[in-house]
DNA sequence: CAACAGAATCAACACCATGTCGATTAGACT
DNA sequence: AGTCTAATCGACATGGTGTTGATTCTGTTG
């Protein structure tokens, strides 16, 4: 048994192959983009990044994994937004500043994020890194819905059930949304904006 | 060119191959709920139904078409049902009545109900039938809300973006919590209402 | 009832994508 | 120069899909 096709233990500081890894990212990505996650093939992946499939699985062990890693990369992205962005107390403000945000990211990565919903059922790595994303937009939300006078608790009148039901209508609506057009976008921002804040009893 | 395998075309009252045809979307359905579509073969469906591939490639031209029919025949029972409900004038009594049968059909359904939702992108045929479905559901709501006082028209604070918004909201709620169990559904249901309501203007 | 047509079924095949393996080259560090 | 490991390739095995031509079953009609 020679210590053959590790595939996930090469770890040094900025190997030569790192570059590698990253190419075939974004060579993912773009294919993603182009053809969806069906159609692509790991041939194709390959070969857009100017390697063999032989080559590529000393990378990574599969198809899933690449795309795993993309969404990785992706979701780690933005989790560092999220830590880094300003925490306002007046609700109006932290709602308008989440929306804007929120846009913006689904603007830069409209196409992993939707990918990376696709596959959050049949690929449970995938499921993981999305559902924890949600959990962090589902605790911020709900902590503004507390702070504008929503009661606190998990009934399903109360702060944190209406977040998780606020969370999905704007993941979904942006899902939609951002396979438009920049402008269905921002109509979609609008309009979320505004359930959120009659949610948060913030305007009549 | 024999006319062979026409695949479509087999129409006539109750024929023998209709029983099979029924028996092998009950057959997808039953799959479908042991090991995901993925995972399931078109071996596995015909092995299932007592015949082999070559006999359902004669019902069906793939895989895909075999999914999309038991889907159709889910969502077409779904119309039936919607047609069948008793209109109600008061908002409050529709909101309650429409959640009410939301929370049956998912019960029933919820399993080809997410199924679809997940092949809606990969498979057009799907989608189209979901998207129709969907549509339903958005000028059912859409009635509401302008019966409630809320304006009329498609800009973002309006009464027909803001259904959209909620039917999204209500898919991927249902969505996940019919994944969990009926509990879930049920407090799934009430946070979804509960914010319907506040939407409407009918709870402050 | 015989014979014919079309419905229904099968076994075998070709194709393609995936993942694996052993062998080979390229790079870095003594 | 030598050697160890990272990196790459080509060839193979596997498994699922969809196709085809032949074959059986079933009902209809002269």
């Amino acid at each position: 048994m020679p210590s053959h096709h590790p595939a996930r233990s090469r770890r040094a500081t900025e190997r030569k192959g790192d570059v590698r890894e990253r190419t075939i990212l974004d060579t993912c990505e773009a294919l993603l983009a182009q053809k969806g996650y069906d159609a692509m093939t790991v041939g194709d992946i390959a070969q857009g990044a100017g390697i063999t499939r032989g080559a590529l699985y000393f990378y990574f062990g599969s198809k899933q994994e690449v795309v795993t890693a993309l969404v990785a990369r992706t979701v780690e992205h933005l989790w560092e937004r999220s830590r880094a962005t300003a925490q306002t107390d007046e609700p109006r403000q932290a709602i308008a500043a989440a929306m804007r945000r929120t846009v913006e990211l689904w603007n830069e990565h409209g196409l992993v994020m939707r990918t990376a919903i696709d596959l959050s059922l049949t690929v449970p790595e995938i499921g993981e890194l999305w559902s924890h994303t949600a959990d962090l937009f589902i605790t911020a939300i709900t902590a503004v819905l507390e702070r504008a006078g929503i009661q606190a608790g998990t009934g399903p009148k109360q702060a944190s059930a209406m977040a998780r039901a606020l969370c999905w209508m704007i993941e979904r609506t942006f899902y939609h949304a951002s396979q438009e057009s920049r402008g269905e976008l921002q109509k979609a921002s609008s309009t979320c904006e505004h359930i959120w804040l009659i949610s948060a009893g913030l305007v009549t």
